[in-house]
Order: C-alpha cells, then sequence, then structure tokens
DNA sequence: GGAAACTAGGAAAACGATTGCCGTCACGGT
DNA sequence: ACCGTGACGGCAATCGTTTTCCTAGTTTCC
C-alpha cells in the first residue's frame, strides 16, 4: 500500500473475493443469510486491500452522516477549550466526527461555516464561544438541531447548555459562611458582563439569605490581575474590615492576593480568599493555592452533546438548561494545619 | 422551511424549475451551454427551495471531500490552538472543512480516529500537540498527505513544521546584549523535555559567540512559577553576580520576577528579565510587563496547512521546516522613560 | 434548398455502498 | 416424481450529483 494508491473500493474487495458486490457488502456488515466460510473469505479480502467504507457514499443511503458541526463564536479561547473537548468526547462516543469551525467573532464567516456545514450534512451543530450576553440564534428554522453550549440563545425557545453561574457564587459565599467569615467583599469583572451581574447578584442574596450582606457594594472592573491588585486599593483605602474576598475570577482573585500579601495582610489566616473559574494556572501558581469555583466545562460540553445526539434522535430538549458548578477547596480558605 | 423539512435535493430544484437534473446541475455551476433564462430560472429555483448541493454524493464523483483530518497528540491545550486556528484558517480559505481529533495520548484513540478520517475520505492530514520529543508517525504509507505541526514526526522523511527555538533562544540573548547584560544567567525546564534543551544549548551558543558565557550552568527544573521562584532562591544563594535572566517559559520568568522583586532586586533595572512563549495572560500580568519570545504559532499553524494543501495538489515538502520566531519587547527589560 | 454548424437541453452512466427481491440449488417429505 | 422449503448469493434499484454523449431544432452559407 503505497502513498500513491488509491483507496480500495467495496468491488475490489468483492472482486479478490470472488462473489458480487452485494455479497460482500452483506459478509462485511453481517447482514443476510451467507456461509461462514464466504464470510471470512470477504472479509480476508478487505483486510488485505485495508478497505475502509467509504463513509460518504454510504451517508447517501443511511440519510445521516454522523457528522456534528461546532461552531465557535468567538476566537476559541480558554472557555471554549474544555467544553469543546468534552463534547467531542461524547460525540466520538457516538461515532460521530466534528467539524471545527472558528467564527472568530464574524457573522459573516459564521453564516459562511452555517452554509458549508448544512452543505455537507451535518446531522447537528453545537455553537459554543464566549459573550458578555446571549447571542442571537446562528439561523431559524434550520433543518438541523443545535445546541448552544456555554454560551446562550437569544431564542429562549432553543436548547442552551449554560454554567449555573449564581449556583456558583452561592457556593462560594456558603463556604466562606462555612468557613466562619462573615464580613466579605467582591471584586469582579465589569458590569457590563452578565456573569459579573449575575454573580454579585447571587453572592448577595446568599448572603441576605443569613441576615448579611457584603461589606461594600460589588467593585466592578476587568477580569485581570491588574483589576485585582488596584481593587484591594481602593477596599484598603475605604478603611472598610473585611475577613473574606470572593472574586469574580481567578485573575482577579490572583491579583487580590498578591496585593494582599504587599500590604501586610495574610492569606488565609487574616483575608480568606475565593476564585471563580477554577484556571489551574491560577489556583496552582497563587500564594497560597486558591480556592475556587470550577465551572465544569467538560461536563458541560458533555452533556450539550448528548442533548444534541438526543435531538438528532428525535428527543430535543428545548429551553435554558443550567449545569451544576463545583467548589474546589485549597488553602486559600483554609488555615494550613501546623 | 420548517425544522422537520427535509433537505432539498437537486431533482426538487429541477422540477421546480421544470428542466432535467442534469440541466440544474448545469445551470448551477455554470457549466454546459444554457440560455441565460434557464440559468436563471434554476437558481430561481435553487434558492426558493434554498438548496445547498450535497457535499458528500459531490465528492463520490470528484473523488475529493475537501476536508481535512487534524490530530492533536496530547489533550488540546494552551498551545495546540494557536497551532489548530491557524490552520483552520488557512484551509477554510481554501474551502477545506477541518474534523477536529483529540487524541488524548492514548495511541489506540489516535489510531481509531486515524481509521475514522481515512473512511471519511479526508484529503489530508494535520497532526499537532505537545511532545517533549519527536513522535512516532501516526501511519506507514498512507494514503493522504500527512503534516506534523508544532510536534515533529520521528521520521524525518516526514513533513514537520516546527517553531525555530534555538533561533528563538538566540533572539532572547541577543536582546539583552544589545541592551548592556552580559551576565546572564538561564532557568528552564526539565532537561527530559527537548525544547529545555535546544534552547538552553543556543543561548549558551550564541554568548559564546561573542567571547561570553551564561554566569552559572543552565537551572533545569518544571515550566512553573513555582520553579521560577525557586530557582531565584538557588541562583542567589549561589551568590553568582548576574543582570540578567533568560527564562525557559514566562511561567518561569513571572515567578522569578516575583522573587526578585521580594529579594529586592529590580526588574530591569537591575536584572533584565526575558521569557518564552509570549502568553498574553503571564506577560501582562507581570511586574512589570515582561519581554518574551513569540513562538508564533498561529503562524505555524497556517504555514503547515498551506504545505498540506500543496502536497494534496501534489507538491509535498518533505522534511523538518523551522518556523522563526519573533521577539516581543516590553519593559521588562527596557528602563521605562522617566 | 440542402448540408454543415451551432445551440439548448435531455438521457443515462458513472461515483461507492446498501438492501430488497429473486433465482437456484439441494434436500426432505409425500 | 413432485412440491415445498431453506440456504446462499446474485441482480438491480437507490441515494444525490456530475458529466459525457446525443438528439432535436435553428442558423448560416453556398
Amino acid at each position: 500500500m503505497g502513498k500513491l494508491e488509491r483507496h480500495a473500493t467495496i468491488a475490489d474487495v468483492a472482486a479478490l473475493a470472488g462473489v458480487s458486490v452485494g455479497t460482500a457488502s452483506k459478509a462485511l456488515n453481517g447482514r443476510g443469510s451467507l456461509r461462514e466460510e464466504t464470510r471470512m473469505r470477504v472479509r480476508e479480502a478487505a483486510r488485505q486491500l485495508s478497505f475502509e467504507a467509504n463513509a460518504g457514499a454510504r451517508s447517501l443511503h443511511s440519510g445521516r452522516t454522523y457528522t456534528v458541526g461546532m461552531i465557535t463564536t468567538d476566537t476559541i479561547g480558554r472557555f471554549s477549550i474544555p467544553v469543546l473537548m468534552g463534547a467531542e468526547d461524547a460525540l466520538g462516543a457516538g461515532e460521530m466526527s466534528v467539524f471545527l469551525c472558528d467564527g472568530r467573532d464574524d457573522p459573516i464567516r459564521e453564516q459562511y461555516y452555517v452554509k458549508t456545514l448544512l452543505s455537507r450534512r451535518v446531522d447537528g451543530v453545537i455553537v459554543t464561544g464566549r459573550r458578555t450576553e446571549a447571542r442571537a440564534p446562528i439561523g431559524a428554522n434550520l433543518p438541523v438541531p443545535v445546541v448552544y453550549a456555554f454560551i446562550s440563545s437569544a431564542d429562549p425557545g432553543d436548547c442552551s447548555v449554560v454554567p449555573d453561574e449564581a449556583g456558583g457564587a452561592r457556593k462560594a459565599v456558603e463556604h466562606l459562611l462555612a468557613v466562619g467569615r462573615t464580613r466579605i467583599a467582591h471584586i469582579t469583572g465589569p458590569e457590563h458582563h452578565n456573569s459579573a451581574r449575575v454573580r454579585a447578584a447571587a453572592a448577595g442574596e446568599r448572603l441576605t439569605e443569613d441576615g448579611l450582606s457584603l461589606v461594600a457594594p460589588p467593585l466592578f472592573g476587568g477580569w485581570s490581575e491588574v483589576w485585582g491588585r488596584q481593587a484591594v486599593g481602593i477596599l484598603l483605602a475605604g478603611r472598610t474590615e473585611f475577613d473574606a474576598v470572593f472574586c469574580g475570577s481567578d485573575q482577579i482573585a490572583r491579583g487580590v492576593c498578591d496585593a494582599l500579601r504587599a500590604a501586610g495582610r495574610r492569606v488565609p489566616q487574616d483575608v480568606a480568599l475565593i476564585g471563580f473559574d477554577n484556571w489551574d494556572v491560577m489556583t496552582e501558581a497563587c500564594q497560597p493555592p486558591l480556592t475556587s469555583i470550577d465551572l465544569n466545562l467538560e461536563g458541560l460540553g458533555r452533556s450539550a452533546a448528548e442533548m444534541l445526539l438526543a435531538a438528532i434522535n428525535g428527543s430535543p430538549s428545548p429551553g435554558r438548561h443550567a449545569h451544576p458548578c463545583r467548589l474546589v477547596v485549597r488553602e486559600s480558605t483554609t488555615v494550613p494545619l501546623p
């Protein structure tokens, strides 16, 4: 089998085995009634020619291609990847292959991809990516099921799977309460970002349930370490007492941690610190290692893929589905044993 | 066009336009000789039915699928993504769709993917991922061209596109020399990692060309911030004078930066600092922002894809191709203007 | 006015695989 | 001897498109 060799067709196999194409097909797929000897002969021929059935030709018949398209809204990033991998994993288990399409936040490019995918007769489409808000559907009345993962569709009838950020924020607060902190500050991303608002609101609500409140209004800024450092400055200047900080991202938390240390406050003894995203790069490099809320994106991707598979098989799950977050405790909220 | 609607076929279009299928095909593809009026009629019918030619059926004829497979050796990570995106971009421009396959470092899984891709009759395959050394080829005598990107194939006859790490290391040293530093230390990743060895060796060689040498043997460790911090301890304990540190990764550099500051050394006034990878998360959060060597992975991916396209069209480029790195200067090597 | 030269579009054969339907054989029962 | 019945495999239709070959018409030119 040299580099220039053509792919073997079932006709080649049939010829080598001395049977008709139809018989060869039946032999390889375990259909029809054939003598065991014949079956073996055909299988052996197929092996010799390293025959692999042409999936395209096959799907011409079955009407299914066993492929799905995955469109990322914005450029593929830290958040899309786990989603993508989870989905790929779940789909692979279902014998599905994935077409990757990087939309790069360009609606034209995206529409081009949608057309391409449809012409390739994908069985379904997953849309993912990060946005500050829900996004417009990729198309109306598409002939195949679509699932939005991580991002959510502006059409509430579409199937979207999103992290339960409010639940995550509640878990964060509950953990801080559980380790005995009551004077909690919240530093987070830009207010125009839906995630920042939702998390802040949920944190506030959870405290209210215990008759408490944030020691100061949420500090909205950016998602970066730089902002985390600045925010600590603001907090300290305000002279508000606080024994814990809940941060909207691990990067913010890391900045906060560095700034607190520089200001002489110990983490976690003086101030307990909790992040959001559970991004290993940050949680591990932080001194001390950072407690955080894991969005469980890989699970989310998997779950989205499973919903897509279900929809392809005729059982769609319309609507918005919240995927639970998970608390991961590290030393930034627990005093290490001496 | 409702959700349950079948895809329109060219027969539907032909019927609506009142012509034969053959004619419809010619009209849509600009073949044959047809009256302009007929062409328009067919096009209009296609538009009404939102007809998109079935790519699978089409490729049955042409023998080409206009798809390529992309296999990532290890789990998709920070390094694979830009490569992947660059490739996707270049391929998209060539009207090719990409099958994404996440090998997860599992040879069985990988072989399964290779088979799947071949049965889908991809026109070519790109293999990417990170490894400490060159990897075994994904298969011998495959019927389609294969290009290895970022990672390289152990078979020197295979087409591999890899970053010119030695060149990058030389650029780093040259930059340090250019800003007047001569007492350079090198802190890098594990010695069993090919990248670490290559970069260290190239740095040493470049210094030798100027009659200099590293102030101490390269410090091999991990790629992490934690190691960077530790290494500074070792360096300071050794009482060797140094006015610059070239780090094998941005994470190491960041750790070094934090540790130096904690030890009272100013960056860049006392010690100039340069990283490797140009990872925005690190370079931007570092205080001061970090000068680094950019592997130019997106360009590398693009370039790999272009070589694959060329190979598909009959002009393969066998062998190992080094893709140049780029120096990105920030404040960690330049004293900011007062 | 008749042959040559076009033009427009239809019919049918690929492409590779699957599958329903049939024909043929061998065998057993009456 | 004849019929019924399985077992085994071949034939041909089918999926959706492209493309090659052909057949009517219509011009054109001598």
